[in-house]
RNA sequence: GGGCGAUUAGCUCAGUCGGUUAGAGCGCUUCUCUGAUAAGGAAGAGGUCCCUGGUUCGAAUCCAGGAUCGCCCA
């Protein structure tokens, strides 16, 4: 038998925050995380990859969030043992960035930014995108910290950045492949522009600056041209449409209507503003939203489709306009019957759902030869009717025929223009319409919804691709697959690449500046490298950044190529980083790291990613190699405060994350955001939640550790040796011992199972439950073993110990690696250790179930303890269980476990309930129900009819039990029938199901001596402790007072002295204030010898 | 307006295949044990399982509709 190996004490009022600084050091001493890598060399990889965070602001607790679900699987499959690399990035352009420093500098507006350096706009661009390039880390010291910190294993020093020449590099090779597909193009796009700023605003811009406003919305009569009329239309001569609009000024670009295909019209004649009845057409149920009662439905209704193919006359023509002005309808799903009159006015230069409808309609031919509509190319700007200027004033094609309406801004004139409509008997009617409408955030302008040339990739013609790539993935949860994820693929359009912004990897395309003869549009080269450019241009870019990219030109087949001014989606900057962070294409050697590594087994971010990081990953990965970029997809949830609400700076409700990592320590933090809930489901996050898991699982398990340390190092005396961490300890092994190996082992094949499967919260809890098991119960119940070092109970402890620090190690990596080294652990860090093995011999659940009934008769004993009045020191005759079959084979296998907590001489048994009580009858639904179904009730009543007693009697004979139903004979059998006591009167005992423990509660003079002995007893462990006497120290012991006491003390004098290590004891001449020891004055003085 | 998710004790959360008296931890009250623990044990109080309808012998669980909250999108 060889002894724990353990000397050193384990301080128990350890400060979990200290200690993690003393770990970080020695993990940087000892250089564990290079080596935990480094040993597996070789192995099959396992990939992780980081989305890249914004270093620009502070980061917040909820990265705390981030960091550590980063951090817990890399390290489990390190320890699985797979070689796993974990590179650090930073994503470094776009938006937050410009707009902090636009903060930073007083600038409000692009042409703020162009004019920095007044009247130079390459000067000041050069000069924001340096303050740009320095802004970008601002906060890198709080990040690397925090990431420090937190304990999460990630190299920073070789963090992939992706303003790097390189990173963009990489990204115009994806770019210029995704050309060559054919799958780039400049088409239009429909965004929220701000015309005071020059500027399209992103959604969450949009988003906070609604406010409510009050419009003048117009009825507007849209003649038909009776001409062009179908003979099969229900339309005649004079009829007109009539659509509602809150945006007269858009009038001026409309080129067709839309109408519900299945929604039911009719013809109506109705009085106009000043009187005059006209025949109109709308939706028949909102003839009276729309007209009022005056309103006289003309004949029959007829379906929105019978008017597809109508041409009217658009009420404003702009110059130039080679249709005459004919706009015609056609039928769309989105046209609701909630508002208006169920005819759409459709502007494609202002609405996304007019432009997506104008177009689709377009290509598909369904507009008549002639109008404007049917030209529409969603592909060619060209194409687009649009008459106002960026600024929002009309252009010349309205000034000229309407020049009252110049240099003003377009949302301005809608009173003037439902004026004009007015008096050309144009309009139906008008109204005051309020609603919530978007404002620019930082000058208040109106936005308006208006089409920008944009560069697209062509994600709609992969979309199956894109839905077979996510048909691979496991989602964690599950739901994001088909739900949210597969839903934004499903309804995929075409990705929107290009920014009109100044800080962002520049978009690689290169135009002619002239049309070539016998060609349509200019030519353009995507370029699909750095390299690439210097070769074309002779100019090598240190840095490919606006202003200096915009410099570069080129010549080829006589024409001069410049590049376009915009920018890339930072979102497409994020999704190339599989390649990018690796250089890769050009690098060789990154290459072919990357082609080794190019499909990610793990990625985690946050839910709202799935318009971010996981889409540009899955989109990019399946544009240019129609696969899945990852295997397994962790999202993490909100972090609110512990009342629910959102941290925000204004409510003062943000909780620092460094203060937060001070005062509980990182394990801590960790701890509670594995094993509070599903990741998720979202956090209320409170300091009190934290505290507890310190409270409830660190400090338990640490103070157990504590008390090993405590025995092993007196036990010590005898042979050190060092065990190995899996060697199960030599000796007689008792039914605890086998009980916690082998809930160890069940533990372990949980937290594996469930790690494996990115459960963490599963993995933990179960962790957190054996603690509590070990701690609780199994050193509780083995105690005397080890105040008598026994080397068995120490081995045990000290086994479960080292083998909860490894199933700890990926979830708390401080406090398990400072157990694990504080017990000797083989390898100089828990982290350079494999992944504990399940060893099925060793499990016996047969022994876990015997323990639960053990333990759950303890608990009735215990709670009939607390019913007499009799408290657990004074030792009782004899406990009565009620118990059968392998309840009673449980409870007499662990006999001894069951008397020493109750106190008690003897278990005994009653062979039957019913020898106890009456016994009471309920039929087991379970069995009963499916084969009875609607007799259930008669069931039922039948069975709770029966005496219980003789029932229980006839089955134990092997008798069979038959009852009546509805005539028929149906014989129980035992599992058909849940049978439990009643308490019987002038008895004690408490019961449950089908348990119940009584206990006899006679106490005779040897008992009542016993019970006031171990009083005193108790009193002198008090005094050694008040004495601050190490558990060690042998005393002189001397007592006085109740002479009754000390006759109980005399008859137990041997058991005490070995109990209190007393080499001595006097019964006079003590001295000290005297203690109550069950009513009696009980003097105790104790004596270090 | 659309999609997705959530709603169980004062709080944080479990609840398996539809099954019997819906559980745990924290907190609270009372009692208790203690050679490790900030711990442990016992009792008590605390529930419209969001609501309504349906399916079923039987619904926290399945279905439909609705409410509230959150996220994403428009």
């Amino acid at each position: 038998m060889t002894a724990p190996p353990v000397r050193a004490s384990i301080d128990p009022r350890q400060s979990f925050p200290e200690l993690e600084q003393t770990v970080a050091e020695r993990w940087a001493a000892r250089d564990v995380f290079q080596r935990s890598m480094e040993q597996r060399e070789g192995a099959k990889p396992w990939v992780f990859w980081e989305g890249p965070p914004t270093a620009n602001g502070r980061p917040g607790v909820h990265h705390i969030l981030g960091r550590v679900f980063k951090d817990v699987f890399p390290r489990f499959q390190t320890m699985r043992g797979h070689h796993v690399e974990r590179r650090g990035g930073w994503d470094c352009h776009g938006l937050p960035v410009e707009i902090a420093v636009e903060k930073q500098l007083g600038l409000s507006s692009k042409h703020d930014i162009e004019n920095i350096v007044p009247g130079d706009v390459r000067a000041s661009i050069e000069r924001f995108n340096a303050a740009c390039r320095e802004s970008v880390f601002a906060y890198i010291g709080d990040w690397d910290r925090l990431t420090r910190r937190v304990g999460m294993w990630i190299d920073l020093e070789r963090a992939y950045r992706t303003m790097d020449a390189s990173y963009v590099s990489s990204i115009w090779s994806a770019l210029k492949t995704m050309d060559e597909k054919g799958l780039l193009y400049q088409g239009n796009k429909v965004v929220p522009f701000c015309t005071r700023c020059g500027t399209a605003l992103s959604s969450h811009e949009v988003a906070q600056g609604y406010e409510d406003i009050k419009d003048t919305s117009a009825y507007v009569r849209f003649p038909v041209v009776a001409e062009a009329l179908p003979l099969s239309s229900p339309l005649r001569k004079g009829d007109s449409l009539v659509v509602w609009t809150t945006t007269p000024w858009t009038l001026w670009a409309n080129v067709a209507a839309a109408v519900g295909p299945d929604v039911e019209y009719v013809r109506v004649s109705t009085p106009d503003r000043d009187g005059e009845r006209r025949v109109v057409v709308a939706a028949r149920e909102l003839v009276e939203h729309a007209f009022g009662e005056d309103a006289e439905v003309l004949g029959d209704g007829f379906p929105g489709s019978a008017l597809e193919g109508t041409v009217y006359e658009a009420p404003f023509v702009a110059a130039g306009r080679t249709d005459a002005g004919y706009g015609a309808v056609i039928a769309a799903d989105f046209v609701s019957t909630d508002s208006g009159t169920g005819v759409v006015h459709l502007a494609p230069a202002f609405g996304q759902d007019d432009f997506v409808a104008v177009a689709d309609a377009a290509a598909k031919r369904r507009f008549p030869a002639g109008t404007a509509a049917a030209k529409f190319d969603a592909r060619d700007p060209a194409t687009l009717l649009n008459p106002v200027r960026d600024d929002g004033t009309y252009d010349e094609t309205v000034t000229d025929v309407a020049p009252q309406y110049a240099d003003r801004f377009v949302k301005d004139l809608d009173l003037d223009l439902v004026t004009e409509l007015a008096d050309r008997g144009l309009l139906q009617r008008k109204q005051r319409y309020e609603h919530s409408y978007p404002h620019c955030w930082r000058c208040g302008t109106p936005l308006i919804y208006y089409a920008r040339p944009s560069w697209y990739l062509a994600t709609e013609t992969v979309r199956d691709g894109l839905l077979a790539a996510n048909d691979t993935v496991t989602w964690h949860p599950p739901h994001i697959k088909e739900g949210r994820f597969g839903e934004w693929l499903r309804g995929n359009v075409d990705w929107a690449i290009s920014r009109s912004r100044y800080w962002g990897t520049p978009l690689p395309i290169w135009q002619s500046t002239t049309v070539q003869e016998g060609e349509d549009l200019p030519r353009r080269i995507v370029v699909g490298s750095l390299e690439e450019l210097a070769e074309r241009s002779g100019v090598t870019l240190e840095d490919p950044h606006r202003p200096f990219v915009d410099d570069v030109t080129f010549q080829e087949d006589g024409l001069t190529f410049e590049r376009i001014p915009e920018v890339l989606d930072v979102w497409f900057d994020s999704g190339a980083m599989p390649f990018a962070q690796d250089a890769a294409p050009q690098d060789p050697e990154g290459l072919e790291h990357y082609e080794a590594h190019r499909i990610a087994d793990y990625v985690c971010e946050g839910l709202d990613q799935t318009r971010g990081f996981f889409y540009s990953l899955i989109a990019e990965s399946v544009l240019l190699r129609d696969e899945a970029p990852y295997k397994n997809v962790l999202c993490l949830g909100l972090i609110l405060d512990e009342n629910g609400q959102k941290m925000s700076k204004s409510k003062g409700n943000v909780v620092d994350p460094f203060e937060a990592l001070d005062r509980f320590g990182a394990d801590a933090l960790r701890w509670y955001f594995f094993t509070s809930k599903q990741p998720w489901e979202g956090y209320r996050y409170s300091d009190e939640a934290v505290r507890d898991g310190v409270r409830l699982f660190l400090l338990p398990l640490w103070n157990t550790a504590s008390f090993y340390a405590q025995y092993a190092a007196i036990a010590a005396d005898a042979v050190p040796a060092a065990t190995p961490d899996t060697e199960a300890p030599a000796g007689e092994e008792t039914e605890l011992d086998r009980w916690i190996v082998s809930r160890m082992e069940a533990t372990t094949a949980v937290a594996t199972e469930a790690l494996d499967a990115y459960d963490v919260t599963t993995a933990g809890r179960a962790i957190g439950a054996f603690v509590d098991e070990l701690s609780n119960w199994y050193v509780r119940r083995s105690r005397r073993r080890f105040w008598d070092g026994d080397p068995v109970a120490l081995g045990t402890l000290r086994e479960a110990l080292v083998r909860v620090a490894t199933l700890l190690a990926p979830l708390a990596p401080f406090v398990s690696d400072e157990l694990y080294v504080q017990l000797g652990g083989t390898h100089d860090s828990v982290h350079l250790a494999d992944w504990p093995a399940v060893d099925p011999a060793r499990r016996d659940e047969a022994l876990e179930a015997d323990m639960a009934t053990a333990r759950e008769t303890v608990r009735l004993g215990l709670a009939a303890r607390a019913a007499s009045g009799l408290n657990v020191r004074q030792p009782l005759r004899k406990a009565v269980v009620v118990a059968t079959g392998d309840e009673r084979a449980a409870i007499e296998r662990l006999t001894g476990v069951i008397t020493d907590e109750l106190n008690v001489k003897a278990l005994e048994f009653v062979a039957e309930a019913d020898e106890l009580g009456r016994v009471a009858l309920k039929p087991n639904l379970r069995s009963l129900g499916p084969r009875f179904g609607k007799a259930m009730g008669t069931v039922r009543a039948a069975i709770e009819g029966l005496d219980g007693t003789r029932v229980a009697a006839a089955l134990r004979e092997g008798e069979p039990v038959v009852v009546q139903i509805d005539g028929a004979e149906h014989e129980l059998t035992a599992d058909d029938l849940l049978m439990s006591l009643e308490t019987p009167d002038g008895y004690q005992l408490e019961r449950e199901g089908q348990h119940a423990v009584a206990l006899d509660l006679e106490v005779d003079d040897a008992l009542r001596a016993e019970g006031l002995a171990r009083a005193v007893l108790r009193q002198v462990q008090v005094a050694r402790q008040d004495a601050g006497f190490e558990v060690t120290d042998r005393i002189e012991l001397r007592l006085g007072g109740d002479a009754g006491a000390l006759d109980a003390v005399r008859a137990h004098e041997d058991h005490l002295l070995g109990e209190v290590l007393a080499a001595s004891v006097a019964y006079e001449g003590a001295t000290g204030t005297p203690v109550q020891v069950d009513g009696r004055d009980v003097v105790v003085q104790v004596t270090r010898v």
